[in-house]
DNA sequence: GCATTTCGATACGGTACCGTCTCGTATCTT
DNA sequence: AAGATACGAGACGGTACCGTATCGAAATGC
């Protein structure tokens, strides 16, 4: 797909647009990408991520020089470093949680669970980290970003809560995307803007629990304001 | 005879290292520093982030390009660009909210509403943005904004809280830390995590009512499917 | 008046990276 | 076998910034 359209030491007799033709048949001929290569690049820029090293840091020649390949060889699949990390943000997308959907409460109990594991990963973090750094600069990072981990995951939530609704377990007058930020908003404060906080081990059940039963005293009348 | 580059550092106060020293003889021979010149640094760097500008493409040369002034006039002051933006973030902070004290839930709404504007301002949100960025690389800088910006703001929450659990207003048996992270977690997610989130106008008083009620349905002893 | 320091400006050598290109080799199709 | 392309390595000219040094002018204390 990202062909080079630049033969190098023949004829440059070519014209104004160099690829503005679709080009259905995918170049067969020559030796073709190794997949093994495009995996090692991925694979490094998340390790150094890891490490540390914010994104701005990241150069291609670094890159290159940590993943053991040319500089050739990733600017013949990504235009800069950018669209590189839209592809690593993609293969960083760690599964879905599978959900008992015996209630809401259970299923919340798994979402918000699996919300705090990945808290606790290094791996996890450190991408929301550089890819919140980006977020002004360059929507598409964002949106990648968006579009691959946090919709998702939103979405399953939002389903949960509709349903839990539909059933009756939860009040039908609150705003399902108030509910999902009550839920989730205590967990991502802390992994993300606290880091020095603790996510102890049963935060989700008493997050869940106490968002359901409310804050104030029990003995008190819903009349109150 | 020139300076030794010491005695060019002594920035103003500092966080973490002690710094006790009594000034030094500030240099009271000679011509003084100028306060403008320093207000126009820091005020440079300032409106840089806000326009969306990333601390990571900001360089010195670039600062004392836009705020006019000589590179050597910022090395005078700060030994680089952390340091200096150290003194941003103390330079940005906002004046703290006056409470009105009648009550837990005045106080939670005066505060959450502060913080939703702090969330719709784009000076707030473009520091905390680099803050978060440079959090892992300099523990330095996430120190100065923790404890001149989130800290602060914190304590305000959790004295609210507590002085609420004495009075009545707040079940005894919560974790006030908790109660605090779903007061605040569900603004934070959306101004930092969710920049293409709403934040609409009754929004304080939704989270605070919405929190203190519960989401349970309220006849409800249903809490299994 | 004079010493001292800061000011903006800019020159300086040094470093890192950019993106392109070339080389010799390896791997695939025809 | 021939042709095409990918591979690692690195040369190449260009750009931006680093932190220091120097300049003449300005501002202060003595």
């Amino acid at each position: 797909m990202r062909d080079n359209p630049r033969d190098t030491v023949r004829g440059r007799n070519d014209v104004s647009l160099a690829d503005s033709r679709p080009r259905p048949d995918t170049p067969v001929r020559g030796r073709p990408r190794s997949e093994a290569v495009e995996r090692a690049i991925l694979e490094g820029v998340i390790e150094l991520l890891e490490e540390g090293v914010p994104l701005a840091e990241l150069s291609i020649e670094r890159i290159a020089r940590t993943a053991g390949v040319g500089k050739a060889t990733i600017y013949r699949r990504w235009s800069g470093k950018e669209e590189l990390f839209v592809d690593v943000i993609r293969a960083a997308e760690p599964p879905e949680p599978e959900l008992p959907g015996t209630s809401m409460r259970d299923d919340l109990l798994v979402l918000l669970e699996n919300l705090r594991q990945r808290g606790l990963a290094s791996r996890s973090s450190a991408l929301l980290h550089n890819v919140h750094a980006q977020m002004k600069t360059n929507p598409r990072i964002w949106a990648a970003y968006h579009e691959n981990v946090i919709a998702p995951r939103r979405n399953l939530v939002l389903n949960v809560l509709r349903r839990g609704q539909r059933d009756g377990e939860l009040r039908p007058d609150v705003d399902v995307e108030l509910a999902n930020d009550l839920f989730v908003g205590p967990i991502l404060v802390r992994s993300v803007l606290r880091p020095d906080a603790e996510l102890p081990e049963g935060l989700a059940e008493d997050i869940v629990d106490t968002v359901l039963a409310g804050l104030r005293p029990v003995s008190s009348t819903v009349s109150q304001r």
